[in-house]
DNA sequence: TTATGCCATGGAACCGGTTCCGAATTGGGA
DNA sequence: TCCCAATTCGGAACCGGTTCCATGGCATAA
């Protein structure tokens, strides 16, 4: 019976040379002469020889995965945020090994295994915020980590300022002639650190406080992060007759529609019984025209992976923490006139089976 | 100095076992006294001692970690899809390894380095078409491919009738009196294989032909799958004067926002002036009030991790191959019936039930 | 010719668990 | 008291690459 697995030791055999030149030619080592080196390939290419991934992550030392631990991956805006992480480390060929969290116990969970186990040569949290010990032992056990929508002092990070996005978004309604500004966002405690939607609070209350605004603590609601719950935040709001709001902050888009469905129901028309304003820029605010602040989202998974494949090439993460930029984008929503169609139409020319996208569209794959 | 790493054999020596005893424990064998259990226990504990993953996959012969090819990640379709599969498999205590594919050439190499280097245990397919040699050389291997949204002959797999939804679809379009109905769907050749698409559009011409109707192909559009994309095309159609159609389906919700945005554009009435309907039920289509078939996306992934974990066990997978059921979900964008509608977005608008509040939130994580 | 050095190479030791075989201990029954 | 079986345990061999050290060959310099 021969061996059924074919190993480097095979190969060598095969081949007439010692297994330290077979792997050296594995690992592209300039130690091998031309002749040697086209040898072991024929062999290797006639065995159909493939190295085994674990064997070599044990010798070396290092998994060549990263771990993504990722709240609440069914959220749009850390889809997106996810989408640009595993591109880049696709393109680094690191694996990306994706970890849902969706309570505090599987968050300890995820990082107990991931961590003590070395499955990943390191780590990236999106919109997560890790419990200070998990923060020191992963420190202690020198593997890289890198927050993106998240910050962290001495941690490389990619994040936004919250609360300059918060601020701004009230201004853009406060602006407008609005005195009467709700809020609309997330519950406080979700065991999970995300604060976004509470830092974007604190912006809302500074733009009120600089525009000598004292705070209606009864325009401000908070809920599950769903459509369905802001409408029926917004909806309480609403019934609260001549003191409702005459604008309403929803600290992210998917709040905001549910903004929107309230006011439908309610009949009150936007932007000019109440005018709206969400966060993020998700499609859905475009599709909507509702207004909104934009964050690079698919950026800042660019830039949190980037960061990590620098780190784990021994290279320090350039900007070692790198805020991005915020900036509002007005649009029907709050504004009384629609400006920009909600459309732009492409160019479209005749096609054989119909009709084919001339320009403008999304790049055709072969 | 001592040795930095704590193994299995510092363990053994710091509590007088040998390390076969070690390994027994960690493995839960029944073969170690209770006392020398907890004596081992103990110094694991003393020493914080973890196991190596990477160690034990070699000699285990296996990674506890699953691929999941998944086409174009970013579509609402497959993410949906993805999410339920990343928590089956969590549960299961198996690693996500996540591949996008954008591209033939990706595809390609994923499956290279994923099945070469035997870096998982089994691979999960969303939306992707698994080339027939690859096919071959994976059950060679003996390594387990599950299917979600796709269908093979002899493989496990959990998929939807594409043809009968694309029937179901554009019979409820004829059942409201419609004669001209044209059909907006995906470019033919993507080099994924992702058929669905076309497959809807064969339903769409049994259900013509079932009606007697001779199909006209001036009102069948194919482009990239966008809403911007669909949206040009569409406008093509509408731009055909008094021969434009009464109803359009549309192979996917995506595309049948971009036929609403066109629609708009054209000063069209909804469903008055054109009828819409889309595919897959993704929340968009319900904000929207767009009528659609539902498919159940979440359950479908976590079909497939499922029989990917029994697979993974040794056992059976239990129905082998499964077809989920479709079902048509009318709703504004079709039916005569005046219901919240996207075109009177920002209007004022009374729904039967426009609005689902205090229920079905999202749970509270503590 | 001999000394010096570089290059290519073979192979043992090693990475850290797992497994299996054989041995030691224990307990029960004759 | 002795024997046999069951239970528990130690440790060598092994999984399949990587790395480092020793070696032999060849070319160049002395």
């Amino acid at each position: 019976m021969r061996k059924r697995t074919i190993s480097i030791a095979t190969v060598a055999a095969e081949a007439g040379v010692g297994v330290g030149t077979v792997s050296r030619v594995l690992n592209g080592s300039n130690q091998v002469s031309e002749a040697t080196r086209s040898r072991v390939l024929n062999t290797m290419e006639r065995l159909d020889y493939r190295p085994l991934r674990s064997a070599s992550s044990l010798s070396k030392g290092r998994t060549d995965a990263v771990g993504i631990l990722v709240s609440v991956i069914s959220r749009p805006s850390v889809m997106a945020r996810l989408v640009g992480v595993i591109d880049v480390l696709s393109d680094a060929g690191l694996d990306a090994v994706v970890l849902n969290v969706e309570n505090r116990a599987q968050l300890d969970r995820h990082l107990s295994s991931i961590i003590d186990q070395r499955r990943v040569d390191g780590i990236i949290s999106i919109s997560l915020r890790i419990p200070e010990e998990r923060v020191t032992r992963i420190r202690k056990l020198d593997i890289p980590l890198v927050l993106v929508d998240n910050s962290l002092p001495n941690l490389p990070c990619v994040y936004i300022d919250d609360v300059a996005g918060g601020n701004m978004a009230t201004k853009h309604l406060l602006s407008l002639g609005h005195r009467r500004v709700g809020f609309i966002g997330d519950n406080k405690h979700t065991g999970l650190g995300m604060s976004s939607s509470e830092d974007r609070y604190a912006g809302y209350l500074m733009a009120l406080e600089a525009a000598g605004i004292e705070p209606d603590f009864d325009l401000v609601a908070r809920g599950p992060h769903s459509s369905e719950a802001a409408a029926a935040l917004t909806s309480a709001l609403f019934e609260l007759g001549k003191h409702r709001p005459t604008a309403i902050f929803a600290s992210s888009d998917t709040l905001a529609v549910g903004v929107i469905k309230a006011a439908q129901h309610h009949g009150l028309k936007i932007p000019d019984d109440c005018a709206v304003i969400g966060f993020d820029n998700l499609e859905i605010s475009s599709i909507l025209d509702i207004s909104t602040v934009n964050q690079p989202l698919l950026e800042s998974g660019i830039k949190g992976a980037s960061k990590m494949v620098s780190l784990l090439n021994g290279e320090i993460a350039k900007p070692h923490r790198e805020e991005l930029s915020l900036d509002v984008v007005p649009r029907g929503s709050s504004l009384g006139i629609q400006r920009n169609h909600p459309t732009k139409l492409y160019g479209v020319v005749e096609g054989p089976n119909g009709l084919q996208i001339l320009q403008g569209g999304e790049e055709l794959v072969s």
